[in-house]
RNA sequence: GGGCGAGUAGCUCAGUGGGAGAGCAUCCGGCUUACAUCCGGAAGGUCGGGGGUUCGAUCCCCUCCUCGCCCA
């Protein structure tokens, strides 16, 4: 069988993930008695398409789930999908709209038929997508957040919270999309600077003269009830008491005084809008001024507008602005930069307006879960998130559940005749209660409005598990023990998760939080489509492969809030998957004759032999602990620098001289050891690139998957620092010489010879690898004289306490040999000052630890041997 | 206005109280029977500025500058 010299992905992700896909090995068993480990995936919403902040999150979750999967843990990561209202109602509305209809013109029932039918249709691509990835979630266990049982657990929730109190109905201030005709929480809303107009308009006083208030949005003057000052404000305090004149409405405006009022913004006088600013509002409800609602539901003006009626509200801003300007009370227009709320779904701009909605009452519910990040319970990594995470507790404000949407959770309430509210898990029990309070039976008639999307992923980490049922799952696999999300839903979703899983089960839902970074492009921008500068994953699939996207991904989890990303960085990627691919080629092609079953048990070992296999036990444990700590970049960091210049560029070099060598004995072991750590090495890396892992696992003839074979363990025995440093000698020989060689302009097929003397233990020691260092200086040959005598043209290098002279002349002209050890010299000179400088300090000496003087004079004293060395040879 | 993050080689990023690393790019040499998505070699940085603590600071403290994000 022929294996292509270059790795090509598409020929292996596709029939990888079917054979996962029948083997199954990601369903979970509660009772299989393991230890658990479990993670609920953060659920995409059902009209994503998976984009690089899912491949991130989602390749991390998976490596942790992989990982401990093979270390032995009953694993179970739980998938799903969110039904994402806004987003959902919007793309079938769309879809309507080219049809030139609205939903109501299909009604409710009939567009919700409608919404499922899509969802249908295009929900499930997301799944597919994140299969495509090698996402090892339970896809048996796969939720969808409005599917009738997580129903039922919002249900439940919704009426156990209002039971107690915790939430309610009423009228307050409330932000409102016209775009979108609904609602949103107060966090759904995204301020923005946006360049703007401050307007100076007079208001007349009714005793006469004016005062002039600034303003930077003139329409909703039409909804003015009074006029403020500041009370302590000199120029206008005497203004108290008395009454303005709205102008073009005619209403008339008390003059009164609050504290909100801040003296240094434009006039200085401020026109109070209860209905639609929430600071107009607390001003409103203190003094008791009526409120006046000025706006549809679609952002035009109502009839409280007069002439203004029925005009979009930015082209009343204008029409209000032209009229003033007639009547001669429009001061002076400034231009102005300043804040304003966005839908977070649709962009347009937000209006606060008064409003019946549905609230949750945050309070008690954020002490708790401030509570047990305090005490340790939850851990945020990194533990900066924290702090932020305190901050919007400790000042929160209820939530507003309440969304004018079709598509979604009914909120679970039903109106008696007079309004009464009966709240119930389902019809029958909220009758059940109407009856209880009317004493018979009435007609009910349920809350039109659906709830926040976010209070059903609020109830994710134990609605997935098959609450309030107290299932299995629960039990088994409930508190989680790690969530790994971004931090733009660190309030919209982790706070709130926290909170439902202690109050609802009296339990965190997850141990430990880890928040990636944000993926930005190479320029340091938040990818978008707007931008057009999205590396789109399903594109990298096919390019480069997911395992090169996952294992670049990977190296993501550094320190800072965002990571760019670039098709370069992509290329490093795949680059290292061929290199991987051709490692295993080699292993597998020049093993073929290595009978099964072959041990290292016994076989006399060489030096590279006992050198690797001490390397590949310090990469486990190095992978094991970085993996532990979430650093997953130096847990990548080490694997590609163990496979690439560790294993591919020495070992395997160096086994070349067995495996083609005349000593079948010496070719077994050689053959043994590749194939041992390219064993350890495959599952070590399985976490990180499935499938190729698994593609070469098989190659190898392994049984079953490697996806549950065990993740590695230190070998203590095979632990040797002597073995390491005698490799750490040769290698830097082998260094200098290619060094010489390259900068003297030694033809590279050119062979040349090595001479070593000095320290006899450690000339012994390099000689034992005098086959390595023919092959890899291109020597024909290596020999120990120990009063070599270098005639002119010879190359020197000194290493430690040896010498090794390549004889050049006749080879190259060599008037460079001579500039080159100059150079060399110089270096050493000035790395050598600066120790000496350092010993000269007494202070130095008396204070540093020991050891670090010691070492510092240990290299000194090299240094100065190195020089002397050099500088006898420059002399000759 | 408050908070957070980043600033290290041309680029993307690691890193640690003992004198700075990788990959890519660059330059030089190589199609050496796993890999040119490769191999060998070289060059390249007063670790954003200033001050402090320390025997010693890229790392700890203070301050300033630039960029980005979050909250109000």
């Amino acid at each position: 069988m022929e294996l292509p010299a270059r790795y090509d992905p598409r020929r292996v992700e596709d029939r990888i993930l079917r054979f996962w896909l029948d083997t199954r090995f990601w369903v979970a068993n509660p009772r299989s008695g393991k230890p658990p480990f479990s993670i609920v995936i953060p659920p995409p919403n059902i009209t994503g398409r998976l984009h690089m902040g899912h491949a991130l999150n989602n390749t991390l979750q998976d490596i942790v789930i992989r990982y401990k999967r093979m270390d032995g843990y009953e694993v179970c990561w739980f998938p799903g999908v969110d039904h994402a209202g806004i987003a959902t109602q919007n793309v079938v509305e769309q879809e309507l709209a080219k049809e030139g209809l609205t939903r109501h013109d299909l009604g409710r029932e009939r567009f919700l038929e409608r919404v499922w039918a899509w969802k249908e249709k295009y929900g499930n691509e997301i799944v597919e997508q994140l299969k495509t990835l090698g996402a090892s979630c339970d896809w048996s266990r796969l939720r969808f957040t409005l599917d009738p049982g997580f129903s039922r657990a919002v249900r439940e929730a919704f009426v156990r919270f209002y039971d107690e109190g915790l939430i309610y109905r009423g009228d307050y201030m409330i932000n409102w999309c016209p775009r979108c005709g609904t609602t949103l929480s107060d966090i759904e809303v995204e301020h923005e600077e946006v360049q703007g107009h401050l307007y100076y308009i007079r208001y007349p006083l009714e005793e006469g003269g004016h005062v002039v208030i600034a303003t930077t949005r003139p329409e909703t003057m039409l909804g003015d009830t009074a006029v403020a000052v500041n009370p302590d404000d000199p120029r206008y305090k005497h203004l108290i008491g008395k009454t303005a004149v709205l102008p073009i409405i005619g209403r008339k405006l008390p003059i009164i005084g609050a504290p909100e009022v801040d003296p240094e913004f434009g006039t200085g006088v401020l026109k109070v809008t209860p209905g639609h600013d929430p600071v107009d509002f607390e001003i409103g409800k203190r003094e008791g001024l009526p409120v006046v609602n000025i706006l549809n539901s679609d952002g035009t003006i109502n009839e409280n507008g007069g002439p203004f009626a029925g005009m979009d509200r930015y082209a009343a801003r204008e029409a209000v602005v032209a009229r003033l300007e007639e009547e001669g009370l429009l001061e002076k227009i400034e231009p102005y930069r300043h804040a304003v709320g966005h839908c977070y779904r649709c962009h347009t701009p937000v209006e606060p307006l008064i409003s019946t909605q549905w609230f949750v009452r945050m309070k008690p519910l954020a002490e708790p879960a401030i509570q047990v990040v305090k005490e340790g319970k939850i851990r945020f990594v990194p533990e900066r998130w924290t702090k932020v995470y305190y901050e919007w507790l400790e000042n929160i404000r209820d939530w507003c559940i309440s969304r004018q949407l079709w598509w979604g959770h009914r909120i679970p309430a039903w109106y008696g005749p007079d309004g009464e509210i009966f709240v119930g898990r389902d019809e029958e029990e909220a009758a059940a209660r109407a009856r209880a309070h009317y004493g018979e039976d009435v007609p009910l008639k349920q809350e039109e409005d659906v709830l926040d999307t976010w209070f059903s992923s609020a109830l994710w980490p134990f609605g997935v598990m098959g609450w309030p049922d107290e299932t299995e799952d629960l039990r088994t696999f409930y508190p989680t023990s790690l969530l790994i999300t971004g931090f733009d839903i660190l309030f919209f979703w982790v706070a709130r998760m926290i909170m439902t899983g202690l109050h609802f089960m009296g339990e965190i839902p997850f141990r430990e939080v880890y928040i990636t970074p944000l993926i930005v492009d190479e320029k340091g921008q938040k990818m978008s489509k707007s931008r057009g500068n999205i590396i789109d994953p399903l594109e990298v699939k096919e390019t480069h492969g997911m395992d090169a996207l996952r294992f670049t991904l990977s190296q993501a989890s550094s320190k800072g809030r965002s990571w760019r990303l670039s098709w370069k960085a992509l290329d490093d990627g795949r680059n290292f998957l061929n290199k991987i691919w051709n490692m295993a080629r080699f292993i597998i092609q020049n093993t073929r004759d290595l009978p099964e079953g072959v041990s290292l048990e016994g076989r006399e070992l060489s030096p590279e032999d006992r050198w690797i296999l001490s390397r590949i036990s310090w990469l486990v444990g190095k992978v094991r602990a970085e993996l532990d700590k979430y650093n997953f970049h130096l847990a990548a960091e080490a694997l590609y620098d163990f496979t690439w210049h560790d294993f591919c560029d020495w070992y395997l070099e160096l086994s070349k001289i067995r495996l083609y060598g005349d000593d079948p004995g010496a070719k077994r072991t050689a053959q043994a050891v590749l194939v041992e750590v390219l064993d350890r090495l495959l599952r070590l890396l399985h976490p990180f690139m499935p499938f190729i892992t698994e593609e070469i696992w098989q190659l190898l003839g392994r049984e079953g998957t490697i996806a549950t074979a065990p993740f590695p363990r230190e070998e203590p025995s095979w632990r040797d620092p002597a073995a390491e440093e005698g490799f750490a000698r040769f290698r830097d020989l082998v260094v200098e010489i290619r060094a010489v060689r390259a900068e003297l302009g030694v033809p590279a097929a050119a062979e040349v010879e090595v001479i070593l003397a000095g320290e006899l233990g450690e000339v012994e020691r390099l000689l034992a690898f005098a086959p390595a260092i023919r092959r890899l200086c291109r020597a024909k040959g290596v020999r120990h004289e120990p009063a070599y005598d270098p005639g002119p043209g010879t190359a020197k290098v000194v290493l430690g306490a040896v010498e090794a002279f390549v004889p050049l002349s006749g080879v190259v002209d060599l008037s460079r040999e001579k500039e080159r050890i100059a150079k060399d010299l110089e270096k050493i000179e000035r790395k050598l000052s600066g120790l000496e400088s350092r010993l000269a300090n007494e202070e130095f000496r008396s204070k540093a630890p020991e050891e670090v003087v010691k070492k510092t004079e240990a290299e000194a004293e090299e240094l100065r041997a190195k020089r002397e060395r050099l500088k006898r040879y420059l002399e000759l």
